[in-house]
DNA sequence: ACGAGCATGTCAGTCACTGTCATCACTACA
DNA sequence: TGTAGTGATGACAGTGACTGACATGCTCGT
């Protein structure tokens, strides 16, 4: 079901194909379809649930004494570790959602509930109130960046070289 | 017709209100409705396209001396300028965008646009590719954590106050 | 008066998504 | 072994967001 509507996607686009065309392809129906994903979009997001919760694992099993930042990158370095293997698929994936704004959009929302999630974790390290949700949203931002820089290669060396770049820019900026 | 928007939607909420009811009582037709605004959620943006034009102008007329970051700020200062004295008006709408999902998926993507449109302007000031790019994410941010707390606040100082407290934050994140 | 252009109304159609009910496989348990 | 409960699926009808096509009326320059 997944694989079918990545399939169709990249054959016709995402708005040129129907709910109902992926629940052919599937040997399902559309009814099905819906009660495995809230909408057409969410199925280019399915393991984000899982990513947010990783990366905030991550940021309240870090080392006590780093900074907000840090603990934050740390986060989203281990979060970035579940797209490590799957450069290609990520990639086409990534294409698709380029393609089109309603996609972006879900993008955008997911990574804001990775920003929310990112931020309580460090408020539950003793982070105060607007630097949590700075260094949330700096984090989650070099997260951003690192990963369209990591898509957009060949034959890329790891994400998480990707974000400690990032990183080392998002400091340097002053 | 956005008057007649933005009152339904505080009366009955998003999901509740049809753009047939909203058509209503702008006395119009929905088709018209859908002539004048590209979907439903667009009415509580109208404003947009002008704040990131007004955003990306200000940044190319800021003084050259001035580092990527502080330049992408002063342009933020800038288009939130337009909010200034539309305080209770920025309230109201925080809340129905708070309130929605889908609504706040738009202003994200509205978000990423002055994003993108701020790191132009950045490279048109000679700025190199990672560093415009982290400093467009990063003065964006500094807007949206200034501009959450602003309307969230009764009687407050002005955006711009928020923005310079916001930005100070940030420069401490280390 | 006349034609161009532009906003609006009308109508039919597509498609995303939802609520409801029936069916069917599987499991627990008497 | 029979049976009641549970969960996934199909079938079907309905709502509402949006679109395309065509007709009508208004305004403005000539």
């Amino acid at each position: 079901m997944l694989r079918a509507a990545v399939e169709l996607f990249a054959e016709r686009g995402f708005e040129q194909t129907t709910a109902g065309d992926i629940a052919e392809r599937a040997g399902v129906t559309e009814r099905t379809f819906f009660r495995h994903f809230a909408d057409k979009r969410e199925v280019l997001f399915d393991g984000s649930e899982t990513m947010v919760r990783t990366t905030y694992d991550a940021i309240l099993a870090a080392p006590a004494d780093l900074s907000p930042l840090d603990a934050a990158l740390a986060g989203v370095v281990a979060g970035g570790g579940l797209l490590e293997d799957r450069h290609d698929h990520a990639a086409r994936r990534a294409r698709i959602v380029a393609a089109n704004p309603s996609l972006r959009e879900r993008e955008l929302l997911k990574l804001a509930a990775m920003t929310e999630k990112t931020a309580e974790a460090l408020r539950r390290r003793g982070v105060g109130e607007p630097t949590a949700d700075l260094a949330a949203h700096s984090a989650v931002t070099v997260f951003q960046v690192a990963v369209a820089a990591w898509v957009s290669t060949e034959r890329p060396p790891t994400l998480a070289t990707h974000i400690a770049q990032a990183a080392a820019a998002l400091r340097s900026l002053g």
